[in-house]
DNA sequence: TGTACATCAGTGAACGCGCGTTCACTGATGTAC
DNA sequence: TGTACATCAGTGAACGCGCGTTCACTGATGTAC
């Protein structure tokens, strides 16, 4: 929110960054869909022309948050995987930092997931999808030997981890005092539960 | 979209229904926040001064639509556990039920859920979550016999339904050939692990 | 170090657009007698 | 059954607003000599 002092015609220096952030507080506190032009460049004290030097449009601010948020996704999970050895605790290390990027990143998980964008006219999302399935299918091979069963697994582990992240967003676990901390001890859980299961049908 | 043909100054006999209707479209096509009170009137062939003489305002008129989407997610619910006699067999028709009430029903599923509607401004949401609640607690009660613990359990159940829903509808799940079948069935499968688990754990 | 000039990031005024909402109105419907 | 009248669901023109985008511009910055 805060408009840097500059002399008139002074240049901003580093606008494409503070207009990436503005949206994305808008986002924060809007949704998605309430996100405006307009009101970035007023919070980043800006005229509503000045934009168009480091966007095409509204709409390629909005993929470049949507690239964001799918970079710190994967950086995110790379690094949860990377910090467990066996393949279960990987897992649900997995779920447990999707439901924390969510709550630490509302606003990009809400990009990268609530903008409604269609995987047709936001390659980016498909493109993360397989990304995603790169880096959690040789972990699910090491828990049950069947490819297809293992992509059953991921599935539902990171479904079950994204419907989390969303009742958390929501407050709908709201009776909880540490909503965050509970949310992600069921993440694991959950995880846990799953490769069970999927155990034992095997 | 089938606009009424009326000779001028009739009638519309319906139109606070023909609103609704047109406006569920909208949302299904474009999402909760591409709705627009004036593409609906054109849709049901109106003028944009009509609906004032149905609904308050804009907002009005979503409220409406959520308050039905409440009902209706409430009266499959009942029904889905209903129509089981063993508890953790309503549990799985219950998530199986959420899951298809989400693909039938998508524009209803979003109002509900994805419109932004914090629990302050919207206070149907807390509403339909306690009577969410109410039907839920007596079926987790008897498979585990504490309260804290039920109530953990129907969150995780709810929410690794919300979580196949969402993947569901943005065709996170297209590999499968016949996605919501299949998103069925992993929704039984979720919800036997967790109570599995929730056994386990007594 | 100083000067000339091209580049480039910003300005601000203007545009057309679709929106939500208001308002005086009109014609159809339903009711009382 | 017919008539008078109140009610009420719709019309259409108008409003102000905020938005995205364009455009000619200006002043700061960086580079070549």
């Amino acid at each position: 929110m805060d408009v840097k002092r500059r002399r008139p015609g002074q240049h901003h220096g580093d606008l494409r960054n503070a207009l990436e952030q503005a949206a994305l507080e808008l986002v924060a506190e809007r949704g998605p869909h309430g996100f405006t032009l307009a009101e970035a460049c007023r919070r980043a004290g800006v005229s509503v022309s000045a934009p168009y030097k480091h966007f095409a449009d509204r709409d390629a601010l909005l993929a470049a948050l949507a690239a964001r948020s799918y970079r710190e996704q994967h950086a995110r999970f790379s690094e949860a995987i990377a910090s467990v050895d066996d393949a279960e605790g990987q897992l649900a290390a997995f779920a447990v930092a999707y439901v924390r990027f969510a709550a630490d990143e509302q606003a990009l998980f809400d990009i990268a997931f609530g903008a409604g964008l269609g995987k047709e006219e936001h390659p980016d999302l498909a493109e993360a999808g397989s990304a995603l399935r790169d880096l959690l299918m040789p972990v699910a091979r090491r828990i049950v030997p069947d490819d297809a069963v293992a992509f059953d697994l991921i599935v539902s582990v990171s479904a079950s981890a994204h419907g989390l992240a969303v009742y958390l967003q929501q407050g709908l676990l709201s009776t909880e005092s540490e909503p965050l901390v509970a949310a992600e001890r069921r993440a694991g859980y959950m995880v846990h539960a799953i490769i069970a299961q999927a155990r034992a049908d095997r």
